[in-house]
DNA sequence: AATATTTTTTAGTTGGGCCTAAAAAATAAA
DNA sequence: TTTATTTTTTAGGCCCAACTAAAAAATATT
């Protein structure tokens, strides 16, 4: 059975909305990821669910079936593989991407992302450090850290970042913060819960709590 | 003002059937490459025709405006473009990437356009020799003669081809005719139009009238 | 010039994906 | 536990881009 954009839109946001947890996810929910209204998001998820998609029980909330969710790796596979695409070969930020490996991800050729796949050498992560699933729709489980819950004195590196919003990738470029930066954490500071942090060596700076939230690393 | 999917498609295809000549496109001839029926198209005529992409009376055919004719070409330029990139880069045959690029057409970025044509190295033209429509909106004009159209005797090389359909540039293949091949014509036949040619000095082989027509060659 | 044929347009529907407004169910508060 | 609030669903519509069937215009034939 073949998928349209709007489909894959709203597998992929049910997807994202529920890694992590084993809870379903609400109408309203989805309903601000898709940037549409509850009622289009209700309508929506009858047709997933007759389609075999989705688990979805009026009033109880909607989580993915196995075949849903086979479909949403395989999007977000192809979204991801494309962003490294975009920055590796053509040159772009990290914070220029997503929009357009938005449009990209629903381009629709088996052959194209093998061979895609390839010629990027068989990357692991995307420009964000976010795992890229495998052909057969197996999700990579990195584990990784938030830099926030990291105690004073550790030591570890930059693998990723849990939000792809532009403003928040262009403020850690201008903080030094790239992949694979080493962080060294001097002081966790009560009052606001911000970090002191030295990065590959430098005098220390200020990190915010809710920067260091959407920071992943692993221990050095 | 922004340009949908089924616009774009058939903007692209009333440039197509306009190339060459002077006539105004009939309902009908849209009809049959956009896969619709006639009614539609005229639907959509009248849509184009009020956002000033072409100009139409009914009954009397359409033909792009300048503002149409520049969409257009920027679908084109991308999907020659995206064809370069998907045979030089992704190692497809030449007979297999029309769909695909039907499909990347159609992605908006025009940064990433700027940035794939550098990355492809600002290619002239296209895996099935087409010309590329320039940046500014200009399509180059290669002169290139059929083919069918070369007298006996004469020396030429294989510079492109008039129709991409798969079955034909297969055909092409499995008869070692590719871009830059020499050919030399030995013989026209006059009893069904096809010509005996030696394909980069081998031995001679019938070429049919139906193929040479659709063969772009330019004297050697 | 009158008639037949082909092409094109109009009229009326359909399905996809969204919307608003109102009703119903679930949840929270008194 | 009754009432208020929030969440979700239903009902009814809208726009886009397609469709069929029938009418109208253009073109071809006799």
């Amino acid at each position: 059975m073949s998928t349209s954009f709007a489909e894959e839109n709203y597998l992929k946001i049910i997807y994202r909305l529920s890694e992590g947890h084993d809870e379903d996810i609400s109408t309203n929910a989805v309903a601000e990821l898709t940037q549409t209204k509850a009622a289009s998001v209700t309508d929506m998820l009858r047709k997933l669910a007759e389609k075999g998609w989705v688990n979805y029980q009026k009033y109880q909330g909607v989580r993915l079936s196995p075949a849903g969710e086979k479909i949403a790796l395989g999007i977000v596979r192809k979204h991801r593989l494309w962003e490294v695409f975009l920055v590796e070969k053509m040159g772009f930020n990290w914070d220029e991407v997503h929009e357009i490996a938005e449009q990209l991800e629903h381009i629709e050729s088996d052959s194209l992302i093998d061979k895609l796949d390839e010629f990027l050498e068989f990357p692991k992560t995307d420009p964000h450090g976010d795992p890229i699933p495998t052909k057969n729709g197996v999700m990579p489980e990195l584990g990784y850290l938030h830099l926030s819950d990291i105690k004073a004195d550790k030591r570890c590196v930059l693998m990723g970042v849990a939000k792809d919003s532009a403003i928040f990738l262009q403020l850690l470029t201008k903080m030094q913060l790239s992949l694979g930066a080493t962080l060294h954490v001097l002081e966790v500071n009560a009052f606001d819960r911000s970090i002191s942090v030295s990065i590959d060596n430098a005098p220390a700076v200020f990190i915010s709590h809710e920067v260091a939230k959407n920071i992943l690393v692993k221990l050095a």
